[in-house]
DNA sequence: TATTGGTCTGATAGCGCAATCATAATGTGT
DNA sequence: ACACATTATGATTGCGCTATCAGACCAATA
């Protein structure tokens, strides 16, 4: 037979009782010395392995913690992760993760069977949510951190930053830098994307500056290729009279400066470009790119610390936390006089 | 009182019994349309959620596929996590995902936690796995496939390609364009990074062209930085003769061409460059980088489909695939004349 | 010696669900 | 009318583990 191997067995071959090898495994310090090497020898032997639906079942303990991001393949969210699995990892947190493509239905549909899992704690993205579905999250009386943004009325606790205020602060470098018709390109518009739309918009109008024709965007995902090709039609749409753009993230900006190379538009003297997000190629192109820096890695690290510190009962001293961002004028957006 | 909502509270609302709601969320062919409707209305109202963890223990069936890869910040893991993402979700499969920071010991203590979730089929990078780890997996009697390499002995399934022979056709063909003093640049190596350096250490011996000076590695992670880092060290460790270098990944092979570019290195007229992966931005960077295209999102979708079949009991025809890969070369490798 | 307090171990029950088998209700053919 | 198959529903049980409480044991103190 071939039966999976359960406590019972590891109890009856170390002659104990099964909740004595539970212990051994979950409260050490509560099992005398004798019986933890006798017990541990049975659970090496036997190749024991606790089944966690059961733990999870009989101490209502999943050791689960749900995310919930908008995209795998989105970059970005690469560091978030790895910050999250940072502090999850050596807790013994186990993370179930779904990808909702950026679309709220899906997200709903996936808070739905992520809380089946009885998740301890969940990190979700943004506060786009549906009203069920912030239903169910708050329902589920569980710790809950919205990521990335910077949240309006969290449904519990809140990690991230404005992007419209990000997005305002770089253009007004760049208007005090000396641009002045400083075009806009977006993809995805997600509602981040749209809060840093909205910044560019505002920061314009402030400056009697905004003209539509010099926003281009559009819904479909996100590339280099895309920023290529919005590039192009900002150019085509500028009449060629541009000289700057602020690109809604660092892939866009990417594939505007290798359009430029290709289109013999000198960097940044004849167009100046300015992503968003600081991935690792925009300080390494030529020239190296402007761009914000945002602590992703940190977010996640600090998300995650701020629901297993609820979980354990204590205090979270600070619900909402702005964790800011850095703005890196780099040689792309320096004006050459 | 706050407690979560379960079967029975939906049974006793509708007037059923517990076993006919369970069957009504999954078999619901077997139920009356009448009753159907009456405990469906009880599931809305009172927002229940079916708690996996009891259904896992009940029924021995946890709807969870683990899935193991070396490294969360890795570009290349975001494609094969997509792939498999794409067949688990609409099948009603969780992923539990692990990290295992290329390392085979924590890969085996992450191995033996995953399989604490008894899931019921696993995916796993490459096959360099402790002799224990693999007795695990095998004991579990679960599908499992090993993904991104081809694998000498499967533990059961294997989807992948050989990255020696992938290499080694990259050199002959950069040797036959006419390059010569051809450089390796390699980081983290990886098994497989390992394998790519043995298939360009064949190809060079074969054409009797190899020099341990132009080969640098180094285990440190991968990244473009790095890139420039490791083309800074070939340049002067061969005194600026080498006319062209094969990069173990794309990241490398940016590093190297930002870094000509910042030399004033002429690509591909005195150094050609080469990467693997085939990454977006290779293609749209100038010159468009040479690389070797892998079908990282298929592989996930393929290993996911041939655990899935063999989870239905169905027969898997092919259990070793060989994906292939396809060299790319661009104008960064043309020689000119 | 009796009492107390502490440390260690075990018996029992139940977490929420689905497998299994039993039973009731309905239809079908003769 | 009957037997018989078929479909719909329910009662019982147990998955593997841990919470809870009870008890055993020991040492130290009164």
């Amino acid at each position: 037979m071939n039966r999976r191997v359960t406590l019972a067995d590891v109890a009856e071959l170390s002659g104990v009782s099964a909740i004595t090898v539970s212990r051994v495994l979950n409260q050490p310090e509560k099992v005398s010395e004798a019986v933890k090497i006798k017990v541990t020898a049975a659970i090496n032997k036997l190749g024991y392995i606790p089944n966690r639906s059961a733990s999870a079942l009989a101490s209502a303990r999943s050791g689960v913690i749900g995310v919930v991001i908008p995209s795998l393949s989105n970059n970005v969210f690469n560091d978030v992760l790895r910050g999250i699995y940072e502090v999850t990892s050596p807790a013994g947190y186990q993370v179930v993760l779904v990808d909702t493509h950026y679309s709220p239905i899906e997200e709903e549909r996936m808070i739905r069977t992520l809380l089946g899992q009885a998740p301890e704690a969940m990190i979700v993205t943004g506060s786009n949510q549906t009203e069920h579905a912030r239903k169910l999250l708050a329902k589920a009386q569980i710790p809950i951190v919205q990521i990335m943004d910077k949240v309006q009325e969290p449904i519990d606790m809140n990690v991230g930053f404005c992007h419209r205020k990000a997005a305002m602060e770089v253009v007004e470098m760049l208007l005090a830098e000396g641009y002045n018709t400083l075009g806009f390109l977006g993809a995805r518009m997600d509602p981040r994307a749209q809060q840093r739309l909205k910044g560019y918009r505002l920061a314009m109008e402030q400056a009697e500056l905004l003209n539509e024709d010099l926003v281009i965007t559009t819904p479909r995902p996100s590339s280099i290729a895309m920023g290529c090709e919005l590039f192009k039609g900002l150019i085509s749409s500028s009449g060629g009279l541009c000289d700057a753009v602020f690109c809604v993230n660092d892939d866009l900006a990417l594939g505007a400066l290798f359009e430029c190379q290709r289109m013999n538009i000198s960097v940044p003297r004849q167009m100046a470009i300015c992503g968003f997000n600081d991935m690792e190629a925009s300080a390494l192109v030529n020239p190296p790119l402007s761009s914000v820096r945002v602590p992703r890695y940190e977010m996640g690290v600090k998300a995650t610390e701020m629901v297993l510190q609820t979980i354990k009962g204590e205090d979270v001293a600070e619900r909402v936390v702005d964790c800011g961002y850095e703005i890196k004028m780099r040689e792309s957006t320096r004006m050459v006089v």
